[in-house]
DNA sequence: ATGAAAGCGCTAACAT
DNA sequence: ATGTTAGCGCTTTCAT
């Protein structure tokens, strides 16, 4: 008793042709559906194959064609909803055209993202769809135009990187935002957001995320018409793990914050969390408003406003782009800017102590 | 002007050699760290590759060495947190160890399940990764094992198909949370599930998801402990995005239920939203539990009383049992079971009528 | 319409 | 240690 049994090695072409008894060449263009077959042949060949159990090796398919059917997508962190769903958006659209994916987490930094660019380019992937860790240094993207692949960002744009990206309107989204707490009153209010980073914030400082970049400008926006710029705080650089803490600064102290913009959906929960474990009172103690309509902000309390992200559309246009671009689109670069819509619901009221 | 200079061919081995001026085994094996090369030519062929800017053509390695260190991954829906985390748990392991994520979504239908696996065996995927569709039917689980490649299940598993898989103490954890309802005095117990299913559920029936028939016999167990058969209740197959009028139905009329075990942390949270705008208040109103730690339940109200499960963990693990298997164990099949953790929380409260 | 043979980029015997 | 030569399974000229 041997293993040789179980090593079955694949039937290929070649048996097919031979248990049809035509030309390999035949075989393939009959099983490839290309080229030029008589019905009868096809036939012959098909029911060949049916009997063989034959499965076509799409890898060998790849090394004479040079399409690998296969789309390279990188994220920050799939557990994140917001790349979750974008990814699904992606994948809706990819698979419907008869694609796969190759998923990689980046964890937003630039090692493995340039990593994770080389390994899927190395699998031939035909195109690679990313939300840039770095909307700054687009050394590790250029890897991916540098081998002739077709690449789109979204979520992020890259700055001196002619590539398509599909992106939100967090400008005008913040700006709404962080309207709707200047109009209630609220003047010591604090942007805060985990984007990497050292340090105070410094106006008119580039950012590493173009996403963040835009929020931050958008709320810079609102609070200068309402001339808040003195009170008003910009918080980066908060540690994913640990944005209570910085949350807990924020609202503490002489001067505590008394609305919060959270720059997504994960930031607001860990802000909600801390006021409730404070004791503020949303919106009573405390005004939240956010990015991302998270399914918890429906719930939590009065509700949370927020900006809502298209997320899967982003995902889905995205690979839209991409998909043109790998026919073999090659008109200039575009910037797809979707819309956000706001979300009113119960997390903003005047400041207490302005009443 | 033509296209010409941009449709640049790739550097192959071959060129690598030529410029190296050896033979294009040695610079070959030079590139891909096997066989024996002296040291002096290493250098000088890794010096002409990086002159040339040589990338290997992993699909080519492929073809040649029959590996190629992707492994595929078949979820129900990325979306879902539960497999959003149970795919970076596998990613981190899968990446970890220099292999690729090929990922699909199947919506937990046999068709996509079935198509997503032809697709990645076609793309010679060194293993699988499924939470399969259906615990019933292993069909288009067949084609997995009939090519030879390792299969490893997560999350449930497959009758009658002698394969590795990693799930989760269901049957407990199910048992311990609806203890909890029964000690506290419910009788009108509501287990709710989306799990695809016809009509009312018939006691000892076969169920398509083997975690959920799990979760179904702990909740069985516990509620013929409390001689409660009579009034319990299991609704099944409520459709993903029409929780909410199953849960309202469980709910209103004239014998509501007085609390509901929720099968997924989506479902309860559509409970939760119902009680909400029914006025319900938990847990005066109603006692809710539920499966999975997600991030709301914490926050929601009182907290809601959860069954935990390591989730990431069952990813990792699945892909480590994969790895292993693709690395040559031939070892029997093994299934882990991970344990749950119950977090209790304030979402349960004796029943109001009978106080 | 069909067949024979070359070739994709790499690895793997088999020499030397 | 290095080189030569076959393949891997498919597509793609080029003949016929």
């Amino acid at each position: 008793m041997g293993k040789a049994s179980t090593v079955r090695r694949e039937v290929t072409v070649g048996d097919v042709a031979r248990e049809a008894n035509v030309s390999k060449a035949t075989a393939a263009r009959a099983l490839g559906d290309y080229g030029a077959v008589s019905d009868d042949m096809r036939e012959r060949v098909h029911s060949a194959a049916e009997r063989l159990g034959y499965r076509p090796n799409e890898l060998a398919r790849t090394m004479s064609t040079g399409r690998s059917h296969t789309i390279g997508m990188i994220v920050g962190d799939i557990q994140n909803p917001f790349f979750a769903q974008a990814t699904r958006g992606a994948a809706d659209v990819i698979n419907a055209a008869g694609f796969d994916l190759i998923l990689s987490n980046s964890d937003e930094t630039a090692h493995s993202e340039r990593k994770a660019i080389s390994v899927q380019l190395a699998k031939q992937v035909d195109g690679l769809l990313v939300a840039p860790a770095s909307s700054l240094d687009a050394s590790s993207l250029a890897a991916v135009t540098e081998a002739g692949r077709p690449l789109v960002l979204f979520d992020r744009t890259v700055a001196d990187l002619a590539v398509d990206a599909v992106i939100a309107s967090n400008r005008t989204g913040a700006f709404e935002l962080t309207r709707l707490l200047t109009s209630a009153g609220h003047r010591r209010i604090a942007f805060l957001s985990t984007l990497q980073h050292d340090g105070d914030y410094r106006p008119g400082e580039v950012l590493l995320s173009s996403s963040v970049a835009d929020r931050v400008a958008g709320f810079e926006k609102a609070i200068a018409l309402a001339g808040a710029e003195g009170t008003a705080i910009i918080r980066l650089g908060a540690p994913r793990d640990d944005v209570e803490r910085v949350a807990a600064e924020l609202l503490t102290g002489s001067e505590p914050a008394t609305a919060i913009v959270a720059s997504d959906s994960l930031i607001a929960l860990s802000v909600y969390r801390v006021a409730q474990s404070l004791g503020l009172q949303i919106p009573r103690d405390l005004s939240l408003v956010t990015f991302d309509d998270a399914d918890w902000t429906a719930l939590a309390g009065p509700g949370i406003t927020v900006i809502a992200q298209p997320i899967h559309a982003i995902g889905a246009e995205a690979a839209r782009i991409l998909l043109r671009r790998i026919a073999g689109d090659g008109s200039e670069p575009v910037l797809r800017v979707l819309d956000q819509t706001l979300i009113e619901r119960g997390s903003v009221a005047p400041p207490r102590s302005s009443t």
